[in-house]
DNA sequence: GGTGGGGCTTCCAACCGTGGGAAGGTCAAG
DNA sequence: CTTGACCTTCCCACGGTTGGAAGCCCCACC
């Protein structure tokens, strides 16, 4: 199977199966006699795996790990469950960040009254700290196109 | 305060805070007669919603235009709020995406023994299809690159 | 006055993951 | 045999961040 049949089969770019490979993810594929890369039903099932653990998330580095795992016919499923645990961790991790963000954000959006009152509290707080220091020339914005 | 205070102060590198007056995120620091970067309290804020806004997977196009929020002050309060509305919906969406992902994790974590048994079942769905079968050898076919 | 540490600038590089494109060879159908 | 679709390799770009080096200037301290 060429390279681009086993993309279309298994969802990853010819471009990224090369990385892949080229990054040391995945086997180096076998050639045929012109030097096309050939791809079996069993290398495809490898891609799907790949791709499916980076929807989910996964690094490259996670993702090295779990193929290891997946080859190894003696793997634990213990070292899989850590790996998808820790990432869980991390999705709570980042989530948590997100709503705190959320937060802010809203905070700051009820402070504008909609109107064009341009006396948002929270700016008026955030100057009152060092109001009287007019040393920033920084009127032009000066921003570069 | 100079560069170093200010990274201190907000948790962005020296070379962060240049780095981002320099491709326009953040205005021009005001300067000290001998050409130091001066920052006031109010811009060690604006550092610490960048780097939040950084660590949240905020690209640099949104963060600048979060940060319209705080710098232009003579900006109407309906395009303030618009703004920020957007960002949030957005954040929601990103929460909810990340919630998703995680929640698939915590099915199939669930679902795995953690023990020794090798039918796990987060790998049976990366895998999304059967297996088992070996894998045709792929020895050191294509060599040195 | 000397000195150390930090500021200033610019350049060059790398990381991950992905994609675009060029230059050249190969396969399969007409 | 020609042609178009495909393959190969190689380089470059992005976004975001960090590291380093080089060379100069400045501030605080003794």
């Amino acid at each position: 199977m060429n390279i681009g049949e086993a993309a279309r089969a298994s969802g990853v770019s010819a471009k990224m199966i090369r990385y892949y490979e080229q990054s040391g993810l995945i086997p180096k594929a076998g050639r045929s006699a012109a030097g096309y890369r050939d791809y079996s039903t069993t290398d495809v099932h490898m891609l799907r795996f790949v791709r499916r653990s980076r929807d989910l998330g996964f690094s490259m580095a996670e993702i090295e790990e779990l193929l290891q795992l997946w080859r190894d016919r003696s793997r634990q499923s213990a070292d899989v469950k850590r790996i998808a645990l820790a990432r869980i961790a991390d999705l709570r991790r980042r989530i948590e960040e997100m709503e705190e963000m959320a937060a802010t954000l809203e905070h700051l959006a009820s402070c504008c009254s909609g109107d064009k009152r341009p006396d948002c509290p929270i700016l008026a707080d955030l100057e009152q700290g060092e109001a009287g220091k007019p040393r920033r020339s920084r009127g032009a914005i000066d921003s570069a196109p």
